[in-house]
DNA sequence: CGAATGTGGTTGCACTTTGCAACCACGAGG
DNA sequence: CCTCGTGGTTGCAAAGTGCAACCACATTCG
């Protein structure tokens, strides 16, 4: 029986969230959470996607935790949690990456700026414990045991551990 | 005809990445491409997709520019392009989300570490320009018309673009 | 040399998901 | 009382996803 292959149970940390984010509408509404939008209505609107959609991607979203339902008068909104709005930086990075690498230089955009200063964010970089930049090739995959200390063994890939045999 | 809606002329730079990344697959490809798979076979064994998804995905991430072909004795290989490599932040932002909020503390994972040191890598940090740490709320999204220069006009959220009326 | 095996796919088919539209319950307005 | 806006929940038809089977080509092995 054919369905979306979930990684709930991988062992690697980007498999993980596509169960959650990875069905192309969830992390628009993330954004938009970001953006302010609380209501159905305004999220409908905005994203211009069909109500049932919708409607089934905010509960997923509240039942995975990035969401909460609040009472707000007669109807309820939808509010970024702790969890939620930790996915800032990577909005942020995805905002990086695809201003400089799916957009024309000169094409219009929406661009995310410091409220204070009104300038565009600093790009981000990626650093080692002690500060030192790195690169894709500076750093590797170790596998994390249950509770235990990182394990030194050259892990070239994280198994799919999406399958229990 | 409802086929997945396509954000290809979207204004907003965090919809258009979905239509290469957003299908579940093609972002756990990327992965596998950083720690350094580049055979067909090395891509379906470990993440143990279908042949021929993985023959489409490959085939797209290719067309996108963040894959290429170089032949290799008698086959060729998939490796990152430099579009593809700028990929890197958004992988670490999402491995560091995906351990802190997805996983319990004593779970096993996999983990991003320094390859010189071996420790994990620092927690990435959004930053202002003058580098200023920034949150969520300290920031607000702008449309940057083409060409132009940064409009203050406290747009809340990015209008939708894939539908022209 | 011929058969088995491995690699890198394409093709068929079943099942799921997506998306449009229509419908529904409920409160507010007139 | 009737209508309208909000916040949804059903119904389908068309894409998308995944399993298995098949294919072309190269290498290995008896």
């Amino acid at each position: 029986m054919p369905r979306r292959t979930s990684h709930e149970g991988a062992t690697c940390p980007v498999a993980r969230p596509l169960d959650v984010l990875g069905d192309g509408w969830s992390f628009l509404i993330i954004r938009d959470a970001f953006d302010g939008l609380r209501r159905f209505g305004e999220f409908q609107k905005n994203l211009g996607l069909a109500k049932n959609i919708l409607s089934a991607r905010l509960h997923a979203l509240v039942a995975h935790g990035l969401l909460e339902t609040v009472p707000a008068g007669s109807y309820q909104e939808y509010v970024l949690t702790e969890k939620g709005r930790g996915l800032f930086p990577v909005l942020v990075a995805l905002r990086q990456w695809s201003e400089e690498h799916l957009f024309e230089p000169d094409e219009a955009r929406s661009r995310i700026v410091d409220k204070e200063t009104g300038r565009p964010l600093a790009k981000l970089e990626i650093r080692a414990a002690d500060g030192r930049p790195v690169g894709p090739n500076d750093t590797k995959i170790t596998l994390v045991p249950n509770g235990g200390d990182p394990v030194d063994n050259d892990v070239l890939a994280d198994v799919s551990a999406n399958k229990q045999p």
